[in-house]
DNA sequence: AGTATCTCCTGCGTGC
DNA sequence: TGCACGCAGGAGATAC
């Protein structure tokens, strides 16, 4: 389940093996992800040099000669460089060989995933999928008056609408439990209701879970060739997400575990109001 | 426009 | 042991 510090890292991480190489070869395996992959992909690839690696939200945007590839890892999605003999297992969907003898293979087992190309003649920014985004949550394009003036009138649960992209990018379900913990704020609240000052308070915290992982992150990075290991978050302490009924580590009352459009939600009843 | 619900998919845990 | 089932979830699509 790659989250926004998972995507940061997995940049960080491909940036040395693919930048300034060359495409010699892209195997297409299953073109049935979330959207078909472009039939002619594997031959608009070919021979394209990568110049840069960054990421919108939880899109990976590599930079080519001739465009950007645009990947999401949705909810099952991994990406890993290779020996492209390395043997293929369930799910390896694509294979971007490079002019190494190493490999990008994208791995999903759900197919959540996907994987555009955008020409160069298009900003990448303007596509579709990226042009209504919300703005990042580790730049200043985020702030407490921000997310208020968005919330005026707003009825749904404060935390809906802080997992929605459209009004800010990164925050998954697991972050958006553990942010409105630490911001002592319930889930279920109309975001309407919700103000200024515990706004700004939110956004703090969600900033300290998110670096927090990318710190944790960081520090697989080293071996993200061959890590097999767990993700950034996993290695940080989650407070409430996944720990329904159990105590709340800070007054011991156990947790309250609902469910709120759909998603497994986690909060301390004393703690959050 | 805002809101809630549905949808894609496979792997895994649970209960019988 | 094996099956059916429910759940996990990012985020666009859809129906009001």
């Amino acid at each position: 389940m790659p989250e926004l510090p998972e995507v940061e890292t997995i940049c960080k991480g491909l940036a040395p093996h693919l930048i300034g190489r060359t495409i010699t070869r892209a195997i297409i395996r299953e073109y049935r992800l979330r959207w078909p992959i472009l039939q002619k992909l594997p031959k608009i690839l070919l021979q394209q040099s990568i110049i840069g690696i960054s990421r919108r939200g939880k899109y990976i945007l590599i930079q080519m000669a001739q465009g950007t590839l645009m990947i999401h890892l949705g909810m099952s999605g991994r990406v890993r460089i290779i020996q492209p003999t390395l043997a293929l297992q369930a799910h390896d969907h694509v294979d971007i060989i490079l002019d190494n003898q190493t490999a990008l293979r994208f791995t999903d087992p759900r197919r959540f995933g996907s994987i555009h190309w955008i020409d160069s003649h298009t900003d990448p920014y303007e596509h579709r999928l990226l042009i209504n985004l919300g703005p990042e949550p580790l730049t200043t394009a985020l702030s407490g008056d921000y997310l208020w003036q968005r919330a005026q009138k707003r009825k749904t649960a404060i935390k809906a609408f802080i997992m929605d992209s459209h009004i800010v990018v990164g925050v998954g379900n697991i972050y958006a439990n553990e942010a409105l913990f630490l911001a002592q704020i319930k889930p279920t609240r109309a975001a309407g209701d919700v103000s200024r000052t515990e706004f700004n308070t939110l956004v703090k915290m969600i900033r300290k879970v998110l670096l927090t992982a990318i710190k944790a992150g960081g520090t697989t990075l080293k071996d993200f060739v061959s890590h097999e290991g767990m993700p950034g978050y996993f290695q940080q302490k989650l407070k409430v997400y996944g720990r329904g009924g159990e105590a709340c580590v800070v007054c011991k009352q156990p947790l309250i575990e609902i469910r709120l459009g759909q998603r497994s939600t986690v909060y301390c009843g004393r703690c959050q109001r």
